[in-house]
RNA sequence: UCCUCGGUAGCUCAACGGUAGAGCAUCCGGCUGUUAACCGGAGGGUUGCAGGUUCGAAUCCUGCCCGGGGAGCCA
């Protein structure tokens, strides 16, 4: 017998087949069963009558939700069906048998699925979720591998940190002590001085104690390099990327949108040009928004909430004052106060979803960077030699996984976003 | 870490000082086209833990544990 996936069952019309998969629903009239079962691709009704499949009639009692099995019968087109297409069960073989399966088509708090998270994935939302996500990474690297990028992995165990202020997970290495990286863009800067155009992608960890939707304490982030590029380059890769990713989504991934109820318009608003505004200018549209702050302050999620609100499409603030952000950015020559770097915020209310700058160059100036920060010299030696032998300007930005899956599906909550979010009072499972 | 809300049946919640309740799930029965089907019946509880106040505590007080929402920070 031919096994199909329900993705493909449309091409099988008439045709006698197996589906191999998961119970998912089971409904009874009587003298016609309905059950209804997902293969990971999809989810179809398969139809038991006493007549059609006498031996699959009376093994229906003792079906139960999640029981593993395979199906045999004839596909057929009928609108009754969710999907469109039914089958008409011959036979139904039972591979495991699951007992008392604890998420049930009624409303669970988050606590409850997040404590079943293994289990929850199997959820149709979760589904939808998923396959965009690695649409979006998909994406990711497709993008930047057709414009001549070469992917270098960074380490995840750093002997210090890239931002002095952020606090790290601290690992014994040996009786040394090691730390999960934070980011992989020390590395990349030696990596694209060695290839030009560079990206890593991959786990990056902040042991913040933070508790707000868009945190996590591991999450995945793409973070391209360029060497002699500037902040103008990096507009236009972030920009570019970012229009990339949404049209790769819906044009592959409709159908999960609509799972997801994500209003699509909202999605086919994203492309070019985005809106570029200055940290003063953004300091303005706040003041009038009757939130003020101080000069020098970084924002907060209310500020960059009612940032990201104001446009139809993600908008890129640049030049915030230098003491508010990471020491390794190159100050603006027309004012030494401000650095060369930019945010992308997501429109909606989603927030930031990128970040990048141009980078220190200088020796002497990086060297004077480290010491106001309040850093260790020894660990930065090899970045410092960067600036030694053919010291040249370069960019970079990082791109939040989570937060952008997060908005393209229309989810509050970037632990949805991920397989299996850890977030401060979470490592399980 | 701080602020704030909560923890009652397998799940989601009600009862707010006077004998512990509903819907769903489970089990039993009925129904030939269901869509989170529907109808009838049954079982199911040391009210997060420890102390205190009271004739009497799920309910009020104290401490602890666990979780939700938010903040500092950031992607």
């Amino acid at each position: 017998m031919k096994w199909v996936y329900v993705e493909d069952i449309g091409k099988h019309v008439g045709e006698e087949v197996c589906i191999k998969g998961w119970v998912y629903h089971l409904r009874s009239i009587g003298k016609v069963c309905f059950v209804v079962v997902r293969d990971g691709t999809g989810i179809i009704q398969c139809v038991v009558t006493q007549a059609d499949s006498p031996e699959a009639f009376a093994a229906f009692d003792s079906l139960t939700l999640e029981t593993s099995c395979e199906v045999t019968g004839v596909v057929r087109e009928d609108r009754r069906a969710p999907g469109g297409y039914e089958l008409l069960t011959g036979s139904l073989k039972i591979v495991h048998r699951s007992e008392d399966y604890p998420i049930t088509p009624k409303e669970h708090g988050i606590a409850f699925l997040m404590e079943r998270r293994h289990l929850w994935l199997r959820s149709s939302r979760q589904n939808s979720i998923l396959r965009i996500r690695a649409e979006v990474m998909r994406a990711c690297r497709d993008y930047l591998d057709e414009r001549g990028f070469v992917e270098v992995d960074a380490p995840i165990l750093t002997p210090a940190s890239v931002e002095g202020t952020t606090t790290l997970f601290e690992t014994d290495y040996f009786g040394e002590r090691a730390f999960l990286s934070q980011s992989g863009q020390l590395y990349n800067e030696a990596a694209c001085m060695a290839l030009g155009k560079v990206y890593c992608f991959g786990p990056t960890f902040r042991a913040e104690k933070c508790k707000t939707r868009r945190h996590l304490t591991e999450f995945w982030m793409l973070e391209p390099e360029i060497a002699f590029a500037n902040l103008e380059d990096i507009f236009q890769v972030a920009e570019g990327l970012v229009c990339y990713i949404v049209e790769r989504v819906l044009e592959r991934h409709m159908r999960e949108l609509e799972n997801l109820g994500r209003d699509i318009a909202r999605l086919e608003a994203i492309e070019s040009p985005f809106v570029r505004i200055t940290y003063d200018e953004a300091l303005e549209i706040l003041a009038q928004e009757g939130h003020r702050i101080e000069w020098g302050e970084d924002f907060g999620g209310d500020e960059e909430t009612i940032l990201s609100s104001a446009y139809e499409k993600p908008v890129f603030i640049h030049r915030y004052p230098v003491k508010a952000k990471a020491f390794y950015m190159q100050p603006d020559p027309e004012n030494q106060e401000l650095a060369m770097c930019t945010d992308m915020l997501a429109p909606e209310g989603y927030g930031e979803i990128i970040g990048g700058s141009e980078r220190i160059h200088d020796l002497g100036l990086l060297e004077r960077r480290l010491e106001e920060f309040g850093l260790p010299r020894e660990p930065f030696e090899w970045y410092l030699d960067l600036r030694r032998y053919g010291s040249v300007p370069h960019a970079g930005f990082g791109l939040g996984i989570e937060r952008t899956v997060a908005w393209i599906c229309g989810i509050r909550h970037v632990r949805e976003a991920i397989p299996f979010p850890r977030l401060i009072y979470r490592v399980y499972p």
